[in-house]
DNA sequence: GTCTATAATTCGATAGAC
DNA sequence: GTCTATCGAATTATAGAC
């Protein structure tokens, strides 16, 4: 006979970082608790240190649950895109960037605004969040940004560097911004999603360029 | 006779704002405990309850220093620009917007890079300091998207909003990072904010037209 | 792995002398 | 207005029973 176990209880470890995205999202690194964290994730306070070791050590785990599909896809369609013979264009860069942010936040809809709220918050905590922060996403960074370089030779890379910060800034602002009444991303039907997109890369690209 | 007196020390409550501002710009209010402030500012911890009363009052007066003048001088470059005949361009609009906020600061000039970390972080700060913040910002807010709506009668109010909602976004993201290594905004020096007034503004025009 | 209990520290805020 | 001293609560983190 074959046992059939259902679990009632979502197990403790990813209670614990799921609820830590959202609270950490909404009230920044030091305004989150890590009472407040357990209480409404129904653990106990010394199962924290437990699985995770300190306060910020459970910070790092979100970040890297968080970043590494995220960080792999840009970087598969990153490559797909230079496997071609020419140069690809800005516009084509710009979305290998932006639609996976998009797709892969929206294929969690629930949690869609909280996930880009994390993600924008961690732009701006303070050291050594930030850094931690950064370290996740530091690859694709890195790969997006030579290609640009290579895409645009006649701009210096300083100014490559704050103009694709600046990129980053509005994909986040899109994402934190998702659903409200009027928002670049209303719904998060692939539809919706596709036209965001090429809204989003059609106001940057301008920019990027010139 | 007449009598000189010459204070060897700062004023006590204009040296808590002041050290204030920048550890809510360095760390977030959250980050912020009274006890750094007072040690780095030189006074006792109960000269801020006295003057202040509370820790959340000490960032509203903090927020009202920074913003009146800042807001007030928006609004006064932008009605200079509507007092002329023609409809002003797009660039016109941006530069109203965002001119001030390089320049105002700069009249500060040892304080440049703080006070503009401290605006970029007011907008990411957990509620109720977000909507301290936003609250002083909100009349010259609607003043823009007026004249915006104005000057792009072809485009519909929502795409009006999403776009100036990512020029915002763009002016606080370079306000929250000046001075740090890849920032648009590097020095205090007045030729230093016009180069990052003009770029910015052609970066965002582009987008905000088509 | 999960819990209770608590250590060790730090927080914002206040009372009261001067 | 400025200070010392301290309160009461909250914080991260740990020890140890089960």
């Amino acid at each position: 006979m074959q046992k059939i176990v259902v679990s009632l209880t979502t197990d403790t470890k990813e209670q614990i970082i799921s609820v830590a995205e959202r609270l950490f999202a909404e009230r920044g690194f030091a305004g989150t608790t890590l009472r407040n964290l357990v209480s409404e994730a129904g653990v106990n306070l010394a199962a924290v240190h437990y699985h995770f070791g300190s306060k910020e050590d459970l910070f790092r785990s979100v970040v890297a649950r968080f970043a590494r599909p995220l960080v792999e896809q840009e970087l598969a369609l990153l490559e797909q895109l230079q496997a071609g013979q020419e140069m690809p264009s800005v516009e084509a860069i710009l979305t290998a960037l932006i639609k996976p942010n998009l797709e892969i936040l929206a294929q969690d809809k629930d949690n869609l605004l909280v996930r880009a709220q994390f993600m924008g918050r961690c732009q701006t905590e303070p050291e050594p969040i930030k850094s931690i922060a950064a370290g996740e996403f530091a690859v694709s960074t890195k790969a997006f940004l030579d290609v640009l370089q290579r895409a645009l030779p006649e701009q210096s890379r300083s100014q490559i560097n704050w103009k694709f910060d600046l990129v980053i800034a509005a994909l986040i602002r899109v994402l934190a911004e998702a659903g409200q009444p009027f928002a670049l991303l209303q719904n998060t039907n692939s539809q919706d999603i596709q036209n965001a997109t090429e809204r989003l890369v059609k106001f940057l690209s301008p920019g990027m360029q010139c």
